[in-house]
RNA sequence: GGUCGGUUGACCGAGUGGCUAGGUAGCGGUCUGCAAAACCGUGUACGGCGGUUCGACUCCGCCACCGACCUCCA
């Protein structure tokens, strides 16, 4: 397998060579959404970068096993003793059964995620699927003096640990540090430290969700999830583990160290972190309440939103940044992105129109070459755009005649668009949904206008051949005494 | 308070020790009956102050401002 990618490993902070463990098999592990709400859109940015990262693994021809879990159980509020599971009060809240809960935001996500065309992965595993795992993975902890038991729970000991291993490795943090900065949160007596956290917590009798255990009756830390799930699909040693910036303190430092005290080895070997997507300069968070759902954007449902913004529009605006930065929501920036992907497409399809000259005076295998180079540049989607539309400013010179293309080049650039902006990208032409729909509605109205002006004239034949001729192509206007209505016939 | 990151033109957003990022918007032009589209051209852009250097937006130091994480968060 011959690639040149080279990732951001947050691990090291360096750009590193991408060399999976066993080519061209590799494994990826991304954190997914806990489902209690709808999807908004800073869990776009993760689905839509490693999709990218997925679809650009997948073209270089590895065999690429795909994991991004589904947190249902077990997420709690705080790590305090009477934090709630978020499922749970959710459930409370709607009147449903917890299952009721993370079914229907599960669908909410699927669908979001099939809106935004990103490829379903390979393995969905959901956290209460794997309760036996899990457990078995505590009982190693336990046995290998990692974890302790108080009162029905289990708790990671990470001072032990930290003896060991080095806890704080990922997110730069140090132990010594932590234990005069941690906040002291209620009910924490259980635990020898503050930083210390839950791999199996009592069940309160309230409490719904629970399983037995040889501990007590009751339900998995968040954390743990992630390290018995990977282990499981990926094994103890894999290549890639992506999720959200926010997520890389507590949760992937202390899957780090469920791993690594379970079997002696690092489990990841390149930790990938998109950054955050903030609204008025603030992270957008279900927590903080300042977010969108992707629900409201595609259909510009929301106060902030002054239009509806596509599915494609979305995803072309978050490639437009590279994934390790901060991208802000603003109406100008998603409008800018809109004309940007229309131009983008358009091109497309004008490309498949073009005709070969005898001889080409423009260089595609020269924008190939940049194409791959940016991808292999930590997954620079931004400059591979900027290639791109390179690209269509060839198509649009060879369609005015200005450039030329010859028959290899243009079969060239055909499968080279194909690649990058499909395959790999992701994107695809929405004309035929609902642009379409805005579309007809703008045409007919216009003829409506036009008919009235000529009834407004007694202009009676032009005016019934209009009515007439939208007859036979399916489109019944109907005179009221307020206005024109119209509606599509009915198709039987 | 601790740790980390950011501050780029009207807006978004890349990037580099000296060479046009790209998109959107604006302006001028070509084309067009007019427009639109397309193409061509165009704008004192790199938070502030010092330093290193032949040369810094790019490296170093200080300052200011913003943000993320330190509690759940994608």
């Amino acid at each position: 397998m011959q690639s040149n990618l080279h990732i951001f490993n947050s691990l090291t902070r360096k750009k590193e060579p991408f060399k999976p463990l066993q080519p061209p098999f590799t494994g990826i592990y991304v954190c997914g959404p806990t489902v209690y709400s709808d999807t908004h859109l800073g869990h776009a940015r993760p689905a839509i970068t490693f999709d990218i990262l997925f679809r650009y693994l997948n073209h270089l021809g590895y065999k690429v096993r795909f994991v991004r879990n589904i947190t249902d159980v077990g997420h709690l509020e705080n790590d305090a003793d009477e934090g709630d599971d978020k499922i749970l009060k959710k459930a409370r809240l709607e009147h449903l059964e917890p299952m009721e809960v993370v079914q229907k935001y599960l669908d909410v996500y699927h669908r979001n995620m099939d809106q935004l065309n990103t490829l379903h992965p390979s393995i969905e595993p959901r956290a209460s699927g794997h309760i036996i795992e899990q457990q078995e993975l505590i009982s190693e902890l336990l046995e290998r003096g990692f974890a302790y038991e108080v009162n029905g729970s289990v708790y990671f000991d990470v001072l032990k640990y930290n003896e060991k291993y080095d806890y704080g490795k990922l997110s730069g943090r140090v132990l010594e540090e932590l234990q005069t900065n941690t906040r002291e949160l209620e009910g924490q007596g259980e635990k020898r430290n503050a930083f210390d956290f839950a791999l199996w917590k009592k069940a309160s009798p309230e409490h719904i969700m629970k399983w037995p255990s040889p501990w007590s009756v009751g339900f998995p830390g968040w954390h743990l999830e992630c390290s018995a799930m990977s282990f499981k699909y990926l094994g103890e040693v894999f290549d890639i583990h992506g999720g959200g910036m926010d997520l890389q303190f507590p949760h992937h430092e202390c899957e780090i160290a469920q791993s690594t005290a379970a079997r002696d080895k690092a489990p990841v070997r390149y930790w990938m972190h998109n950054n955050m997507i903030t609204i008025g300069g603030q992270k957008m968070a279900r927590s903080l309440g300042n977010f969108i759902t992707l629900d409201q954007l595609f259909a510009g449902k929301h106060p902030l939103l002054q239009q509806a913004y596509s599915p494609m529009t979305v995803r072309f605006f978050i490639l437009q940044a590279h994934y390790r930065s901060v991208v802000d929501f603003s109406n100008e920036a998603l409008q800018a992105g809109e004309k940007g992907f229309q131009k983008l497409m358009k091109a497309f399809s004008t490309l498949e129109k073009l005709k070969p000259s005898d001889k080409s005076t423009v260089d595609v295998e020269a924008i190939r070459k940049r194409c791959y180079e940016a991808l292999d540049d930590d997954l620079n989607s931004p400059v591979l755009l900027s290639h791109l539309f390179d690209a269509v400013r060839m198509i649009n010179s060879v369609s005015d005649g200005t450039e030329k293309l010859d028959e290899k080049d243009l079969a060239s650039l055909k499968e080279l668009f194909s690649i990058f902006i499909i395959d790999i990208l992701g994107l695809k032409d929405e004309s035929g949904t609902s642009q379409d729909e805005q579309l007809t509605a703008g045409l007919v109205n216009l003829i409506i206008q036009l008919r009235k002006d000529a009834r407004a004239k007694k202009d009676f034949a032009t005016s019934d051949k209009i009515r007439n001729e939208l007859s036979k192509i399916g489109i019944i206007l109907k005179d009221r005494k307020d206005g024109v209505d119209w509606e599509k016939a009915s198709s039987t």
